[in-house]
RNA sequence: GCCCCCAUCGUCUAGCGGCCUAGGACACCGCCCUUUCACGGCGGCGGCACGGGUUCGAAUCCCGUUGGGGGUACCA
């Protein structure tokens, strides 16, 4: 067991071929953050035809949850992060929860015990304190390896106390050095790493231990995970050189911490804040491949002039060794004005496609399209897709398509700015009279336009601006809609004659 | 306390010793286009945290300071 013996372990060689996991914990919905580490990690799999496994870390019974389980499978899945070992899916290093490798566990510790890389300790938290204030340290100072080398008699007289003894790593007292793959060499300076627990008294093996055990058992190369575990590395290291030497482990993997994704301030997106929840993003018409894209930008870059690019061209051009070192604020702005030009970028059955739960999600239409619904959402969807960022907004700009003429909510907003009273029923009555003269059948864009136009821009003498916003007023119980035109085609003579009565009889009522 | 990470416009970033009087994007502000809102086009505002080195030359390398963040658990 000695020094020499233990930092021979191999590290992961150019040539070797990429094994990657994304390992999360089910606990609550899932984070970007955790979302932008599955990217990167899948990107990189897929970029060096590598395997992606996803592994679940459900070895806290007390805070993990079924629920949270399937978020996360539904995450990936809309993302279309596909992995190809893992859960669900299966593969050679079944199974791929961790609470259900509980033998595998004990056999590794059995192992590291016996050549005894690992110890049992019976200091309680207390007596280390105490341990520490009696020779003068800084009583926080943490684990201070009294057990390492107890006699027999001490343990016998522990056991015949009848303490549980957790088991520690023991941890060289070296400095340890690796290159991080996004920050470069960094080096932990010996004696500031304890010989830390790896199995609770009660047998229950932890996570600095099964992490690295799992990593080790199903071959990964690469670990790329968040910046939050780069002070637990050094314990990792530790504890790869000890599976080495006991044959578990055949290398060390290369390690990539990868920055935070913060929220507001400087402080990491909480799990509480919305902006942190993925199903909010998707809630609000987030498309896959815009989120995946700002995603992606947090961190690690395409080119020096372009922030828009396609999930294929991520996969083309990622390299760990690419990614930033500095966190990156999560700005929503930003993120919906590149989901808006993927939004735009979409062919039109595809917008119009993903557009339609929206509408159904605010019930403006029915599981099963009708025929005058599918007929308003397809004239409707190319009006509104080129002017909304996320797919709820298209909904809601195209709502007034799908109600009742007599239902049709009338913002409050939509009776101001659009000229005095008398003015507004001038040119209700002026359209109300064009309109009439319109067939059913000679109804349509071009004719409404023309009406309008001769009756309000000629006939009234009005400046464009002014004359069609008491009809679309009238028309979208808005002062914004899609086209005005386009939508009273849609719309139908009928419906549209009727709603510019009613709103007439609305603003007059209003004086 | 100790250990570790980070530091370019408000934000995300390009930059990896000379191409930088620092480029792009989002946001913001003007103007143009225009039936609203968007889209699109044009222009503007705005940054290398600070101090020392190294070098003919530093945003770029080194050291320090300051400021942020993380860890220091029988959580993950």
């Amino acid at each position: 067991m000695s020094a020499a013996a233990e930092a021979s372990i191999p590290l992961v060689e150019a040539t070797t071929p990429v094994r990657v996991r994304f390992c999360p914990s089910p606990t609550g919905t899932p984070h970007v953050g955790l979302i932008r580490t599955a990217l990167f990690n899948w990107a990189y799999a897929r970029h060096t035809n590598g395997k992606l496994v996803f592994r679940i870390e459900d070895t806290d019974a007390k805070r993990d949850t079924e629920e949270s389980y399937l978020q996360l499978v539904e995450a990936l899945r809309w993302l279309g992060m596909d992995w190809d070992e893992g859960v669900e899916t299966g593969g050679p290093h079944e199974p791929y929860r961790q609470s259900q490798r509980g033998e595998l566990y004990q056999e590794v510790l059995t192992k590291l015990l016996e050549a005894g890389y690992v110890y049992r300790a019976y200091s309680t938290a207390e007596e280390v304190e105490q341990r520490h204030r009696a020779a003068g340290r800084d009583p926080k100072l943490g684990y201070d390896n009294y057990d390492r080398d107890l006699t027999a008699d001490q343990v016998a007289a522990f056991e015949a106390e009848g303490r549980q003894p957790v088991l520690r790593l023991r941890v060289p007292d070296e400095d340890i050095t690796f290159t991080d793959l996004v920050r470069g060499e960094i080096t932990f300076t010996a004696g500031s790493t304890p010989d830390f627990v790896v199995a609770r008294a009660n047998g229950e093996p932890l996570y600095p231990f099964v992490n690295p055990v799992d990593d080790a058992l199903m071959g990964i190369t690469h670990v790329l995970r968040g910046e939050d575990l780069l002070s637990s590395t050094p314990r990792q290291i530790a504890l790869y050189r000890a599976l080495y030497a006991v044959g578990v482990a055949e290398h060390l993997p290369a390690f990539a911490h990868l920055p935070y994704v913060l929220g507001e301030g400087s402080k990491k997106l909480s799990k509480r804040d919305p902006q942190a929840n993925l199903f909010h993003h998707r809630d609000r018409g987030f498309i896959r491949e815009g989120l995946l894209n700002y995603l992606a930008l947090l961190g690690w870059s395409l080119a020096a002039d372009e922030d828009i690019f396609t999930v294929d061209e991520l996969v083309e051009n990622f390299d760990v060794t690419d990614v930033l070192s500095n966190p990156a604020r999560f700005d929503v702005k930003k993120a919906e004005a590149i989901n808006g030009t993927h939004i735009r970028r979409l062919q039109a059955k595809d917008f119009r496609d993903r557009l339609a739960p929206y509408l159904r999600a605010q019930q403006l239409i029915g599981e099963e399209l009708s025929e005058r619904e599918a007929q308003l959402l397809d004239g409707a969807a190319p009006l509104v897709q080129e002017r909304i960022a996320l797919l709820a907004e298209g909904a809601d700009m195209m709502a007034f398509l799908f109600v009742a003429d007599q239902d049709l909510p009338i913002e409050e907003k939509a009776f101001s700015g659009i000229g005095p009273s008398d003015e507004v029923l001038q040119v209700l009555d002026a359209s109300t009279a064009a309109l009439e003269k319109l067939d059913d059948d000679a109804w349509g864009t071009e004719a409404v336009e023309s009406a309008l136009r001769e009756a309000l821009i000629d006939g009234l003498g009005l400046k464009p601006r002014k004359a069609f916003g008491a009809v679309r007023s009238a028309v979208s119980g808005r002062k914004v809609s899609p086209p005005l035109f386009e939508s009273m085609e849609l719309l139908g003579r009928e419906s549209s004659l009727k709603r510019i009565a009613r709103f007439r009889g609305l603003a007059e009522a209003r004086g």
